[in-house]
DNA sequence: TTGCGTTATATTCCTGAATATATAACGGTA
DNA sequence: TACCGTTATATATTCAGGAATATAACGCAA
C-alpha cells in the first residue's frame, strides 16, 4: 500500500479527512446540505417562515436561498403563495423532491469517500 | 444507470459538483490547500515573510497557521530562526515534505471524485 | 555598537456579513 | 371592512474576521 503519514501524526488525538460538497451553477452555489434541509422543512410545514424558524435562520436568508434556487433551476422548485387562507404558504415541486433524493445519494458517496480517505491516514 | 436530474437543470449554463477538503485534528482544521501552499513557498523562499507576501497574506496569519501546524503535528513542520545572518529565516522539515506529497495525492483523488460526480448530473 | 531583515506579538481599524427591526403587500375568511 | 399569518422588501444594527499598524526581540555581521 502507499506510504502513510502515521509517523507525522500524534499518537494521542484523532485525525480524519473531512470536507464539504455542493452543486454549482455557473460557478455559484446551487445546491448543498443547507438548501436541501430547507426544502425538506418547507415540504413538512408548508411555510418558509416556519421552516426558517426550525433551522434558526432568518426569514430573509431563507427567502433569498429560495429565490436563488428558483432562478438557477430550469423551473421553480418552490411555489410561493402570499395571502389567502392561513395567510398563505409555500410548497415544493416534485422536481425539488427528485433533487433532494439525488443529493442524498451524492452525500452518501461523499461520506464513503471521506471514510476511505480517513483510513489512509493511519494504515500502511 | 441511476436516474439523472438533467430535466431539472437549465439547458444553457453549466452545472458541476464542487467541494473543499482538508485533514482535521481533533475536529479542528489541520491541513488543506492553503497550508500546503504556504509550506511550499516557505521551502522556496526560506522566509515566512516572503511566502506570505507571495500569497497576499498578512505575516500574522501565516505565522498563526504555522504555529497551529507545529502544535498539531507530532513534531514541528517548520523550523523558525529569529535573527542571524540575513535577519533569520525559516525552513520546513522532511516530514513537512512528506505531508505535502500525501496531500497532493489526496487532492488528486478528490478531483477525480468531483469529475465523476459532475458527470452524473448530465448522464442517464 | 550599530544595522539589517527576519521572527514575535499586541493593538487598532475596517469592512463585509449576519442579524434584528420595521413596514408593506397579499388574499382569503368572517 | 377588519383580521390573520404569510410572503416581500428596505433599513438599521451588531458582530467577527481580516487587515493594517506599531513595536519589540533576535542574532549575526561589519
Amino acid at each position: 500500500m502507499a506510504k502513510s503519514i502515521k509517523h507525522i501524526l500524534k499518537k494521542t488525538g484523532s485525525y480524519r479527512v473531512n470536507g464539504s460538497l455542493w452543486i454549482e451553477f455557473n460557478d455559484t452555489r446551487f445546491f448543498g446540505p443547507g438548501r436541501s434541509e430547507l426544502l425538506e422543512r418547507i415540504d413538512q410545514t408548508g411555510s418558509i417562515n416556519q421552516a426558517a424558524k426550525q433551522m434558526h435562520m432568518s426569514y430573509k436568508k431563507a427567502w433569498e436561498m429560495i429565490a436563488a434556487l428558483n432562478t438557477q433551476a430550469k423551473r421553480p422548485l418552490v411555489i410561493l403563495h402570499a395571502g389567502g387562507e392561513r395567510g398563505g404558504g409555500s410548497e415544493i415541486t416534485n422536481e425539488a423532491r427528485e433533487l433532494i433524493a439525488f443529493h442524498r445519494l451524492l452525500r452518501e458517496r461523499f461520506t464513503a469517500f471521506l471514510e476511505r480517505e480517513s483510513g489512509k491516514l493511519q494504515n500502511d
